[in-house]
DNA sequence: TTAACGTTGTTAAC
DNA sequence: GTTAACAACGTTAA
């Protein structure tokens, strides 16, 4: 056996799959003699960072269904868990299985993105090659970014002229038909406390019935590298009906494009959020997360699937196909826009604070920081009117139904329809509570299972009007909203079955029924459910006038008034009708047009920002 | 400078 | 069921 061939250790991260997968692609290019599929088990994705029961159970599912195709194509081998930060795993590994080459995904996401220099600049010292390869999206997002003057995409359109200027995506590859065993793996001299897990605090303690054993050990508790169990992180079981794994993605993909009519005619904001047995989307959001589903085959399913449409109409129907942005097709750009968007702004994607492209709002319960750019916890600013609203809305008992039953359904399921989404987070925002859009996006981030740090970011900044949209007062309805899909009221009915009872007239306000309504129902509002937390149009105005005058000032989350904290007065200094007129006067456009600019350098040399946390970083990587 | 456009609003009047 | 008024944002193309 010749000691020059390559012996690779592939890293699997955001691509849970064996079909179109570049990466994977490359791996098996190197024509290695030994291939190990690993997944490291980051404690930091079960310690520090909030993830609901559902999401979990997903990933694993997905893990359990990769492994079983791994070891269809050589019965020596699976997917092996090691558990630990990847950060001091992964080099570890390299040296004790003699590794050549890392290969991996490329994840351009701000914290993998870190990770992954970390992880990269460690095994490259001691010799080992890395081969990271682009594969999750469907172009580049620098590439997007440098095609787009080095600015974020802020619109659809900006995104499409810039990937226009680029190769298209190409047609996804097979999967491998067989795969190199995995070298020798019994005998490692590992010990844990050289990969500590202990990070802080465990964001996660609330939530779990036992404690975390799964990482004792960093091959598992057999010893196997076995993918861990919701009991092994303390967890109970998961509440979700959606499946995880390659497989049930192809499969589902495969029965929607069954019905080609319904793929060539997609549009989005014609397709009901009030319906969910079976959605009136095709619901793949969460396997092209994990990459149970890759976005070139989704693509090109859905472009084959409307071409063999077109000729089944005899090529006369071409009409009736939808276009993007509102097509099937359209549904994966926005992914890709917010993904560009994320990678020119860095890691203040997820927050107001130091965030250029994000305007700053005088919300309450926004995220508060020392003088020194740290957060600080609990939140101060705000009421106790505010924190009960913010748990009201993350319970599901406002007394709205439409935004109750969303709140249940994500809650209980891990997804939503994308107008739910638009529903309840324009609610807690600028409709009606006027609560930080950083407290809904945490919330989502725990309890979605498709939760993307720029996707769910990006779309909360878009209904908060932060950024990407700014009509303010297009304010989305708690019952006309609804009504306009769904008369009936499915989705309460289901999801608050308490107010199951209610005739379709009072479904979306049940406060309003008279009590013998009431009686009948076996509902009394106040009692068995609860009376409208607020008045939403009372709200909806101070809303929509609040938003006004933060608009007017005009600052961004990178202004030094929001860097230092003194953006607050500031709005309450401006909150004078005569001082809101005169910035109003000065035009709000032109100010965001010089904030825009500050994004890059006009040499076109790197710009430094500065962090959330004080740190210095590379804002923009020009080629 | 103006007009049209932007992933998907609401309400009242006809 | 269709249309206009509501109150009015930022970007882009003409």
């Amino acid at each position: 056996m010749s000691s020059l061939q390559a012996r690779v250790l592939y890293w699997f991260r955001t691509d849970l799959r064996l079909h179109d997968s570049p990466a994977l692609h490359a791996a098996l290019g190197l024509n290695p003699e030994v291939f190990y599929p690993i997944w490291t088990w980051d404690p930091q994705y079960v310690f520090a960072h909030r993830v609901g029961v559902n999401r979990l159970s997903f990933l694993l599912e997905g893990m359990q269904d990769l492994s079983l195709s791994l070891t269809a194509c050589n019965p020596k081998t699976k997917l092996h868990v090691v558990r630990g930060p990847p950060q001091t795993v992964v080099p570890a590994l390299c040296k004790a299985w003699n590794i050549t080459h890392l290969v991996y995904e490329k994840d351009t996401a701000g914290y993998a993105a870190v990770r992954d220099a970390e992880v990269k600049a460690s095994v490259t010292k001691a010799g080992v090659q890395v081969v990271d390869v682009l594969g999750h999206s469907l172009y580049d997002p620098q590439a997007i970014v440098d095609q787009n003057k080095g600015n974020p995409t802020m619109s659809i359109s900006s995104w499409i002229t810039a990937s226009n200027k680029l190769p298209a995506p190409s047609r996804p590859l097979l999967p491998p038909p067989s795969l190199p065993p995995p070298g020798n793996t019994t005998l490692i001299p590992f010990s844990r406390k050289d990969h500590p897990v202990a990070n802080g605090v465990d964001v996660n303690e609330d939530d779990r019935e036992t404690v975390v054993t799964c990482y004792d050990t960093l091959a598992g508790r057999d010893g196997d590298f076995s993918i861990p169990t919701l009991e092994e992180l303390g967890l109970p079981p998961a509440t979700t009906s959606i499946r995880g794994g390659e497989t049930e993605a192809l499969k589902r993909l495969e029965a929607y494009c069954a019905d080609k009519a319904q793929v060539a005619r997609f549009a989005k904001p014609k397709t009901s959020p009030a319906e969910f047995d079976p959605p009136a989307t095709t619901q793949l959001s969460p396997y092209l997360k994990f990459g149970c589903l890759g976005s070139r085959e989704f693509l090109w399913r859905v472009r084959d699937t409307i071409s063999q449409w077109i000729m089944d109409q005899n090529g006369n129907k071409n009409d009736d196909t939808t276009k993007h942005p509102e097509n099937l097709e359209g549904q994966l750009l926005f992914r890709e826009m917010y993904f560009a968007a994320e990678c020119a702004v860095g890691l203040p994607f997820g927050q107001i604070r130091g965030n250029a492209i994000c305007r700053f709002i005088d919300w309450r319960l926004q995220n508060q920081y020392d003088a020194s750019g740290h957060r600080i916890h609990p939140r101060p600013l705000g009421d106790a009117e505010d924190e009960e609203r913010f748990s009201a809305w993350q319970d599901g008992r406002t007394g709205f139904p439409w935004i109750d039953a969303i709140m249940r359904q994500l809650r209980q399921e891990g997804w939503i329809h994308h107008l739910a989404r638009h529903s309840v987070a324009c609610f807690l925002t600028r409709g009606q509570c006027y609560i930080s859009w950083e407290r809904g996006a945490e919330v989502f981030d725990k309890w979605l299972i498709d939760w993307d740090p720029c996707a769910n970011a990006g779309n909360w900044m878009w209904l908060s009007c932060s950024a990407f949209f700014s009509m303010y007062y297009r304010v989305y309805g708690v019952k006309s909203f609804p009504e306009k899909f769904d008369k009936t009221g499915k989705l309460v009915r289901k999801f608050c079955p308490e107010l199951a009872k209610f005739p379709d007239k009072f479904i979306y306000t049940p406060h309003l029924a008279p009590v013998d309504v009431q009686e009948k129902a076996g509902c009394i509002i106040g009692r068995d459910y609860p009376f409208p937390m607020l008045d939403k149009k009372v709200e909806k105005e101070r809303c929509i006038q609040r938003v006004k005058a933060a608009y007017a000032l005009g600052l961004y989350g990178n202004d030094a008034a929001v860097l230092n904290g003194s953006a607050v007065a500031k709005l309450k200094n401006a909150d004078s009708p005569n001082a809101t007129n005169r910035e109003a006067s000065e035009g709000g456009a032109n100010h965001h047009r010089r904030k825009r600019q500050e994004c890059h350098s006009k040499d076109g040399l790197p710009t430094k920002r500065t962090r959330a946390d004080g740190t210095i970083k590379k804002y923009l990587v020009q080629k």
